[in-house]
DNA sequence: GCGACAG
DNA sequence: ATCTTGTCGC
């Protein structure tokens, strides 16, 4: 069930099919990949140094008498994966199945080029580090809004993996709060079949609904799918349901766990450890 | 033309 | 996310 692309072999597929005298554009490269809301990472990835002979054949705005060539042989790999995480999320529960909540982990990523930096720490309910773990993954894969999970999970997991246990893993990025209801946080809990929540800065899906006490609710029609929390008065953070647990106790968990800065313990130390890492071990420009 | 889009 | 100096503020 691994869904996995090599989004710049894909895309010098796609390149390599232009025609002599034709371009074609970030635009209709997207559209072929199966998305055109990765025009964006399509035209980023053409500074790579493997792509720079491609380069050439793609323009962003060509003139009216240029031949732009539309006609790509195509599986549409990102619409596979899109297909893949609306699959996936018919398998998310959103009920409590936790063993407890004592041990709360958190998992970060930082990058260098295309290496992934991950590392997991474990805290205990007295914010005390009782375990930790890292890993190195090579990606292949850009940021593309919605599909955050093909490019971070292979780390966060490996890295989450390698420590002894945990009740509750925090992710950084969304959950069921996702444009497919699948997001990071989700896939990750899926795959490891560990309760996750779903923990971000800023907002991807839903709209914004009337407060609730404490709370505000990310809403999706009439379905609260998250909740935006402004804790001790910091800036907002975005709190959804990963797997295997539900929005309130995720929501209980993560204001229990936020203490000297705008995210969780957990993730601040994974944040902290993951950076470090790179330092330690990258040092090095792309 | 403007807005939206986790990390 | 990453690239980056100094600077404004609690």
């Amino acid at each position: 069930m691994a869904a996995r692309v090599d989004f710049y072999q894909a895309l010098r597929g796609l390149i390599d099919q232009i025609p002599q005298g034709w371009v074609s554009t970030p635009i209709d490269l997207a559209d072929a990949l199966g998305d055109r809301r990765a025009a964006r990472a399509v035209s980023e990835a053409l500074q790579r140094d493997e792509l720079r002979d491609a380069a050439e054949k793609v323009v962003k705005s060509p003139p009216p008498v240029w031949k732009v060539f539309r006609d790509f042989s195509t599986d549409r790999p990102l619409l596979r994966l899109l297909e893949f995480q609306r699959v996936m999320s018919d398998r998310v529960v959103q009920e409590d199945r936790l063993s407890g909540a004592e041990l709360i982990a958190g998992v970060d990523v930082a990058y260098a080029g295309d290496k992934a930096y991950a590392a997991c720490i474990v805290l205990d309910d007295r914010f005390e580090v009782v375990d930790s773990a890292s890993a190195t993954i090579d990606v292949r894969f850009p940021y593309i809004p919605g599909y955050l999970a093909f490019r971070e999970a292979p780390a966060v997991e490996a890295a989450a993996k390698r420590v002894s246990g945990f009740d509750v893993l925090l992710v950084n990025g969304h959950g069921v709060a996702h444009p497919r209801g699948c997001g990071l946080a989700s896939h990750v809990g899926l795959d490891l079949e560990v309760p996750t929540i779903g923990v971000a800065r800023r907002r991807l899906w839903g709209a914004v609904g009337a407060p609730r006490g404490d709370w505000t609710p990310l809403l999706h029609g009439d379905r609260v799918i998250g909740a935006k929390l402004s804790i001790g008065g910091r800036h907002p953070i975005y709190v959804s349901v990963g797997h295997n647990i539900s929005l309130e106790t995720s929501i209980g968990i993560v204001r229990r766990m936020v203490r000297r800065g705008r995210l969780p313990e957990p993730l601040r130390e994974a944040h902290r450890a993951a950076e470090e890492l790179r330092a330690k071990l990258g040092a090095r420009r792309p």
